[in-house]
DNA sequence: ATATAATGTCAAGTATATTTTACATATTGC
DNA sequence: GCAATATGTAAAATATACTTGACATTATAT
């Protein structure tokens, strides 16, 4: 619970690399479910985690996670 | 458990700001003691906490977080 | 249309982050 | 020395991250 807002930057991410959520959870060592849990915001992964992600996906700690979600498209 | 490595970093932001322990701790709503643990390498905060920290220090979650530890003096 | 893979979600359980209370050790100032 | 503040630790309880298993939905392809 708690909403905190969809991760598309890991979803993007994953993306770049062709990855499915599943392949980034094996990865990574979590469930798949964890993973869509945290692109869907629905939590609040550890900082382990996140670095784990970070760097399956190439990405840094900002790149991924900084700061709060980008507002999404300003609808029409 | 499961040592992570001191945190020195956070203890040198605080440092900087002149903020004790409990004050950061209030700051970001935590406990005492998880502030101390997070420190110490005790344990492995959740991405929102992390965000939390480096808001009041102002820092970045590389510059706090990014990373494992960088090594410390290089003994002699 | 029907397989198959990828994703979203729920409920019950387990592991662990975090709290509370409490005490011990530094450290700083009188 | 003694008081006060900051820090380090520990044990028991609570909140929540994460797992497992299961099922529904949405692609993608044949």
């Amino acid at each position: 619970m708690i909403p905190i807002g969809r991760n598309l930057r890991i979803k993007a991410a994953r993306a770049e690399r062709d990855m499915t959520q599943k392949a980034l959870a094996e990865a990574v060592g979590v469930s798949r479910q964890t993973m869509n849990a945290i692109e869907q915001g629905d939590y609040n992964p550890t900082i382990r985690l996140c670095r784990a992600i970070c760097k399956v996906l190439g990405k840094s700690l900002d790149e991924l996670f900084g700061e709060e979600e980008e507002h999404e498209g300003s609808k029409v």
